[in-house]
DNA sequence: TTTTTATCGATATATTTTTATCTATTATAC
DNA sequence: GTATAATAGATAAAAATATATCGATAAAAA
């Protein structure tokens, strides 16, 4: 149908390690270095070479043998795969610990979001700022959606306020949900969500350690 | 070796997905529920039903045909799996904006993580408490992780120093690390690293958005 | 200039993870 | 009792992901 139709493959396991690259590649750039290879980026970041190089592939920046590929060149590429090189807007509901470390995140801010204000329903917090951004009533929100065409939404809100105020989202136009609780959202199909779920890495680092103990008792044994 | 070699493979996407199984069974049985089915589950969860019960596969748990798995016996098998039925000490270090998040998240708490004290160089924040737990000098984390046997630390600190304080807990005995900066630690091959990588997940928002743009468009073309 | 070495890029293989199929089991309805 | 429907559990196929191999290329060294 198209022209070129490469019809490339996106593997979401290499779109989650770009924000790594990216991290390390920015850091070479301060210190001036022009080019780097996927050698020396896997011996940062604690890959295997090969793993990087499939990586950076879904970028379309190319690299020269013996070389590597050009600092800047790459960083662009990352960001312009990512849309993270003109910021998008959010909106964060839910103002409790967690959210306002989001607001307050300065990761969040390098890569391409810029959290405009902040949401909650308790009197306390409402006409607040925290971390330069004001705190505002959360029934405001879906008109606030509509007037300034924000698509994302940060979800922070406890867990059985989620949906209702997801819905409430997405019936004011976001589009995508980066969702912090512990619920798993009923949306349609043309939303999408983000699930960021601490305690899956938690159970991760528990299973890995128990592991980890029963081999070293099995050495131990023998 | 063995007397009953099964050499069970655990899977790690069936470990993550754990915790979420989990939270919706405890809603469950305090509604009372005494059985359910992995069709029930996984219209909770927003899975397949063969995915839930491949995962559910590894806790050892067994379920009955036309009646499903009882509720408090799936419970306790995936919180023995997991280790989160006696709760595990823990030191964060970094008592920023989110070492503070996490040190007030319910969550972790619920799953079997207990966040005994904080550590900080800061002297503001030295001597305070942070939802109930106290902050100490990061100087002497290492001789409270002899002293009190904790096995698990939480890395909030800034890129800069995360290196730094990772090893200085490694050399104190830690055998786990939530890492929680954006720096990949090089640690030996018994020491256990968690990454929990916020960026990541935005990157996979910010890509699956932008292909669901492209996809509406590419319809409203045609 | 020729050789050597590092590295990319493409292709191929292996592994992991997901999804599907089939059979056996058990409560419920008839 | 017997038939039926729902569901676990085992096995198999498919898809996704990770890893390895190899030739080509460009810079540096001989």
């Amino acid at each position: 149908m198209d022209t070129e139709a490469v019809e490339k493959v996106v593997r979401m396991p290499s779109v989650k390690r770009l924000p790594g690259y990216l991290c390390i590649l920015r850091r070479f750039q301060m210190q001036g270095r022009e080019l780097v290879s996927t050698t020396h980026l896997a011996e940062e970041i604690g890959l295997a070479p090969i793993v990087v190089r499939k990586d950076l592939e879904i970028t379309g920046i190319t690299g020269k043998p013996k070389v590597g590929y050009p600092v800047p060149e790459l960083i662009e590429g990352i960001e312009n795969f990512l849309g993270w090189n003109n910021a998008t807007d959010a909106f964060l509901a839910g103002v409790g610990c967690l959210g306002s470390a989001l607001m307050g995140y300065q990761g969040i801010r390098n890569n391409g979001l810029n959290i405009v204000a902040g949401f909650d329903n308790d009197p306390a917090k409402i006409g607040s700022t925290v971390h330069g951004r004001s705190i505002l009533p959360l029934k405001k929100l879906p008109d606030l959606v509509r007037r300034m065409h924000v698509r994302i939404g940060i979800l922070t809100v406890p867990a059985d306020a989620a949906e209702e105020v997801a819905q409430m989202m997405i019936s004011a136009g976001i589009k995508g949900i980066w969702n912090f609780t512990t619920v798993d959202l009923k949306t349609g199909p043309d939303i999408v969500v983000q699930k960021e779920d601490l305690s899956s890495g938690l159970a991760a680092l528990s299973v890995k350690l128990k592991r980890a103990k029963e081999k070293k008792e099995e050495e131990t044994e023998s």
